[in-house]
DNA sequence: CGGATTCTTGAAGTCGCTCAACGAACGTGG
DNA sequence: CCACGTTCGTTGAGCGACTTCAAGAATCCG
């Protein structure tokens, strides 16, 4: 493979020292310490504990489990997943480097959905209680911690908005759309990149068979959008992927009804 | 209609003096103040702006607005909607006395959503800066809000797994139960209320058009399971619907499948 | 009242699911 | 290294749940 101007996608661990300092963390920027000076980064730096290294397949918390930490991505992906009662999973979301993983499970004390590495991985663990005696002391830390916890409700708005309203297309293109962008925001590519998880997780976090995910990359390469061998994954065809993933392509096909009934009437 | 050991589920404006103090507030058991003393949620008293009465059908605020403040809901009903390029909308949700609303809007600093009154409602303003401020001083306050951001956090990913894998007939007894238990929890009838929202919104809600909301309340109808006359809904057979909403139902539908196909083999 | 909105019901259509078979990739142990 | 079983992914055919389209009934509200 030729070298690009960006890194490519890989989970390689980054270069740091024999202790999990944030201040040389690549990804400090994405993560609770963004917006605070060197000082309170030490302080930070204090309080989190071990770092955890994540086997591929290996829960890192489960279901119901008694909540004490949040943990910070330092490399691999993660799924979360609530698992209904007739068997199902519904998986809410997947993480990478980063990403904070149990913010849902303050309110109740213990997790309400597990996270299961989906590749070897390893997690900074951020007891809750000690982040919290840090609140009082760092305002900064604060104000970013709502602003963390607010965006996740935010991206689940999003994740409602594709389940609630939009055919499989548009939701798979937003998907393919949203991986892009978060790569991006992580120095990757963002048209080159490994899909981490199961065609069948993807299933469970569309709300799709894996079946009609396996259909819907046939169509997209058919299609000249997307590339795809296995799990490695080009993007091609940005623009078509937009236009279906903001509707554009429903409304166009309204448009196209709206006019053969004008035609016909 | 005779009276029950219930409160009905109206929406008169409680008892209270000319301020809105959260002390005399008979939603602070659910609603921000929980877990404070007299003299914490007497601070809290002070940020909080004027109350602000909303009409129906009035936003409270609309998508892309500035973050000022976060609002409870005092009497009335909201929901939360998002619209979607193509035009359709989702409601991300329902929000009745004590629910806070706004918190999307902490990340971004503009709301993600809208948020549309059911019918003449009411809300307390409160300043997000002065709650901030308020935090430093109120350690017990700033541990309540992050349980409630938590908890919607939590109420979203329960959202996510029936858009995400349940039928259309689970998804809408899982919603009827979620307003039965939520009414309870505000001292009015688990058993009896009215729906204040349109059919339209409630399929907006569920993923549902509003045909296939109107055909699922004929059918529970039809089944016993509920009253409904226009909006004013009873539940009438409250084990059926649980079993339908915990999926009990479809693990039956399987077992015949399986026995059939076992008899058959 | 009467017009507009909301709701109900039926008939037809379609998107994604189920079921089934096969192929590819993986990894484990010989 | 290959053989093997197992998991994972692909593709097709048929079906069913929900949508779309359409018309009429009920309700709201000025």
């Amino acid at each position: 493979m030729t070298t690009t101007m960006h890194m490519v996608a890989s989970t390689a661990q980054p270069a740091m020292t024999s202790q999990n300092k944030c201040a040389v963390c690549s990804f400090k920027k994405l993560c609770l310490p963004l917006g605070l000076d060197e000082a309170d980064v030490g302080r930070l730096d204090k309080i989190i504990g071990r770092r955890r290294r994540v086997a591929r397949d290996e829960n890192l918390y489960r279901m119901d489990q008694p909540f004490t930490s949040l943990y910070a991505v330092r490399f691999g992906h993660f799924k979360t997943a609530q698992v209904n009662p007739d068997g199902k999973q519904q998986i809410t979301g997947f993480q990478m480097a980063g990403d904070l993983l149990g913010m849902d499970a303050i309110g109740a004390g213990r997790h309400a959905c597990a996270a299961v590495a989906l590749e070897d991985s390893e997690v900074c663990e951020i007891p809750f209680a000690r982040l919290q005696e840090l609140f009082g002391q760092v305002p900064q830390l604060l104000q970013h911690f709502h602003r963390i916890m607010s965006q996740e409700i935010m991206r689940e708005q999003n994740v409602m908005l594709f389940l609630g309203n939009m055919r499989a297309e548009q939701r798979f293109a937003v998907f393919l759309l949203n991986l892009s962008a978060r790569y991006a925001a992580r120095g990757y590519s963002p048209s080159n990149f490994q899909l981490r998880m199961s065609r069948e997780d993807i299933g469970d976090y569309l709300g799709l068979t894996i079946e009609s995910i396996s259909r819907l990359l046939s169509k997209f390469r058919k299609a000249g959008w997307i590339s795809i061998d296995n799990r490695e994954l080009a993007i091609l065809d940005r623009p078509s992927l937009e236009a279906l993933s903001t509707g554009v392509a429903a409304a166009q096909r309204n448009n196209v009804v709206e006019i053969r009934q004008a035609v016909a009437a």
